[in-house]
DNA sequence: TATGAATGAGTGTTCATTCAT
DNA sequence: GATGAATGAACACTCATTCAT
């Protein structure tokens, strides 16, 4: 078969374009997005310059393109509640979805700490796509306290706000456990906080 | 009295410094402290270059010079609980300290945005400052978990990834309330929400 | 007399300008020409900078001031030598002058010390003036040859080259004994050393 | 061979720097060190500021760059006398050296007229050079007055003084016939005269 | 396709001089 | 006359991007 040379090339193609996406994810983490020049990228990768714009319009190319990874694996993360009959209970759906958000970002410390650290508001695009995800997160919030009333399992509560208290709490441990932090992950311990924090919040029962 | 002249250059120092601040402020919401140059705060203050450092030292300066109030105020507002015979309920204290956090970060939409929104990681003492304050709240949060354990008031919790809940859920309000949004802050709404979703959390009672 | 007011402010002025001056030669000598700013010269003599400028309408005028006040004792010590009857012999003469010009030297050290030091090759009047005492000095040395000659007191020499080297003669006396010594000079040691080597040369005689 | 196409880059990059060099080398003579901006460097020699950046890392490594080959030549004219039987008669020796040094200075007038005419007193490091090879020629003039005493061909001198006296006369005629002077150097001539002042002196014999 | 030398607009900062008070 | 705040052209240097080879 002729093709075995375009095969060959793509495949080959796709490796170079890994081998910077790999080094630029882990010199981003390093020296921050800012602090991160050209030069550095394609040292890290054993690319001359030019390579580089082959495979990527820009530095900001590149950055985008580490986001495309984990925010598809964040949306792929934060799935509807399914209320269907037979599906498993909303409180076990919750936790699974709270505990996938943090394997992910825990997967890819890296790219968090970059994103957590630093707004980019300079780079208009990235910073777009963040809050694009940030919506995304807080319309799902919104919704699922939508689904709590109507099923009359919630406290009457400011929906909008406290929809926004939840996503900070999310970020809030994203920050402290895997951003700030040095020692990995405990996602259980994590989610029954987290979980146990925003269902039940701080006061001791029955007073 | 001759000091007339003195205490009028003086003044009109002064003046000139708050001119620079100001539009420094603006600036810096508007286009990120990555993305003003000396150029944009002086065309935007309507100074020469040179008038800009005779007031401050260096771009950086004006930043800081910024961030001294906003934290100096911050810091003021973060009291910690009186708990001596007399004083206020906790519970009033709490909601105090907490409407006076977002009071004053609402006085300063156009630094705060910038705080929120940029992690400053390539200006090291700026970043350094942010830090500080962030674990001062941290402390003063996982202080007052410990007040209410030994008063006997809180659920049994992970302290330390429930503090971290905390924080993030200011931070969240802070973030959707006052850095993202065009309308002006309902503080006691926002407050009472705050303090009834960390108190109560979500769930409806005695199910 | 109604002149005395005009005389006093005149007198007033005078010693403004000496002030400058004084603290202006101490500046260079310490700092260098270049390296010091107006801001220096202000802080050291204590007047505001736009006083400054109205006494000199440069930083190169202030120094250009200074330069008058040695080029003046320079030349006065740079005399023709005088070979009337009855004059004093021509070694004594020439001694007296090499003596004069270390002494004036010696008692400005800080000023020559930046003459020799800097060339202010970017200041070309100043340079320029220096070089035209050069020119007078190597003026000077070549007529004393010519006498010398007519005279029949000197080898047959090359007397446009030996000229040269004579001034240089004085340039190295004066750049090692004044500007890089920290010892006070010895103004008859040196006239002695620099007029036997000048005369005698270094060889043995008769040999 | 394949190395064809690096060897030629190499190759290329090297004229590029011999390119920046010679511009640089004019430029300087022109204009002095400090009165030489990058600005009039990269117009002079044809390339882009970046460009220049590339080769040297500021505009103080240029010039030190021009200052090693000018001090490794005087550097290697420099040599000890040799003393050693059947080595040539040390005037012949004295000669060559003298030659030596002024033709090196004459093959690079534009670097030696900024060397003698900028006292680079705000460039440490080079000042810093030159003053060591000053040193150097000083301690090898009084080196060889010591060989001269010893062997007793010296007039009883000061040789203290009478060494700056020596490496003034060299200076003088440097100052004199390379650096001020339009018209090409006599080496023969100019050495001529510089050893016999400094051997015999001015005056005429047996007096 | 891979290369890396070349580019130049942009940066933050300085400082001799002016001028309103 | 004295003041010192204001000025802005100039400085050395950086770096994302281009392009000839």
């Amino acid at each position: 078969m002729s093709d075995g040379r375009v095969e060959r090339a793509a495949a080959a193609r796709e490796a170079r374009r890994e081998q910077i996406l790999d080094a630029a994810r882990v010199v981003f983490a390093a020296r921050g997005y800012h602090g991160t020049g050209v030069s550095e990228l394609v040292a890290a990768c054993g690319v001359a310059r030019g390579t580089f714009y082959q495979y990527f319009p820009s530095k900001e190319a590149v950055f985008h393109a580490l986001l495309d990874v984990l925010l598809a694996r964040l949306g792929a993360a934060l799935v509807p509640v399914d209320r269907r009959p037979g599906a498993a209970p909303v409180s076990v759906q919750l936790r699974a979805i709270v505990s996938g958000l943090l394997a992910v970002m825990d997967g890819d410390r890296a790219l968090t700490r970059v994103l957590f650290r630093e707004a980019l508001a300079s780079d208009g695009a990235a910073d777009a796509r963040m809050a694009h995800f940030h919506r995304d997160l807080a319309a799902w919030v919104r919704h699922a306290l939508a689904l709590g009333v109507a099923d009359g399992i919630l406290r009457p509560i400011d929906r909008d706000v406290v929809a926004d208290c939840i996503v900070g709490t999310l970020r809030g441990v994203i920050v402290a456990r895997i951003v700030d932090a040095a020692e990995p992950l405990d996602v259980d311990r994590v989610a029954d906080a987290v979980l146990g924090y925003a269902w039940e919040g701080l006061s001791a029962r029955g007073a």
